[in-house]
DNA sequence: CTTGGAAAGTCAACAAGGCTGACTTAAACT
DNA sequence: AGTTTAAGTCAGCCTTGTTGACTTTCCAAG
């Protein structure tokens, strides 16, 4: 790889290895990485004539049973129409369920039915092995590290999105 | 849900925390960075009436001087077709030129002109500027783990073609 | 030298999934 | 009572991906 002769590796200040040349790569890896990353669901998908966007609307009501629309349109960052074009194929095929709240009337809370879950579950299988496959590979160490980049390069607004989707324990 | 040492292969410690919570975090944050990610680029973008297309062909011609469609295509994914539009339209804005290969006459080899430079550098200024600040946040260990699990994600294949991508020497 | 196949380019048609704008309905808030 | 909010809908547009069919140019092998 590069040049590991940049001294010291443990000190915060030893910056020398950010040239361009690297951070290209680094850029380069987060292109090609997201590929694969979305590769496997992809297939999955197509089988059943759904696209990325119904993933990510699977993926976010598993986590988030109960969320409301709105909610959900801040974390995906779509519009309304783009979203409900969506959310009105999953409704109609039986993978999501909508249900009028209870405090307020006016919101819709969405939950999976069992085999919005079993979807949700065949997807997330295959990303997560994907995943677990390449911790693997790059130890433990590594999977700190890749998580703190990540996070360090989100936009403040999408970073709160995604500390508020913590493990488990959801409103409702 | 989130079963705590299923299977402890190989080395004991090091993969209690690939639960399948841990696993969901990994993905999201994926998700919520890779979005980060493209936000700068495409706010340039819009401005000239181009898309995240147009910078995917700017930043592989930049990196590979000379390159041939051929070879453009294999690192994109994409069809022909799909890639074609995109370099009509930069070509006939004057941001890259086709020269005919001198060996061998049925290949175009693509080259950024100084326009077009200036545009990707501009691109690149600011993708580079938010990976610099990500890398400065998470450390310098954390920017190698990084690299390690997002090279570890990729599909071989693509992973040969970013590892074809090595700092400067191109072929011709 | 002929011919098969590779590289590039083009036309046409289509689909997914973004977007804007305008508008409705129901319910809550003031 | 009037305003605002949450959701949903219709219509239309754009980018970027896809197939399929076809042409031109040219290299290389028979």
């Amino acid at each position: 790889m590069a040049e590991p002769g940049t001294a010291s590796s443990q000190r915060g200040e030893s910056l020398l290895f950010l040239t361009d040349e690297q951070l290209r790569k680094g850029i380069e890896a987060m292109f090609f990485a997201y590929r694969g990353f979305t590769a496997d669901p992809d297939r999955i998908l197509e089988k059943y004539g759904y696209g990325r966007a119904h993933h990510r609307a699977l993926h976010f009501i598993h986590r988030a049973p109960g969320t409301t629309v709105n909610n959900l349109l801040a974390i995906l960052g779509v519009t309304k129409q783009s979203l409900n074009r969506v959310l009105r194929g999953l409704i109609a095929d039986g993978l999501v369920e909508s249900k009028v709240g209870k405090r307020d009337k006016r919101e819709r809370h969405l939950y999976l039915t069992v085999i919005g879950e079993a979807l949700e579950q065949e997807l997330s299988d295959a990303q997560r092995a994907r995943m677990r496959e390449a911790y693997k590979i790059a130890g433990p160490e590594a999977v700190v590290g890749f998580r703190q980049v990540l996070e360090a390069m989100m936009d403040p607004e999408m970073h709160r999105h995604f500390a508020a989707l913590k493990e488990g324990a959801n409103d409702r």
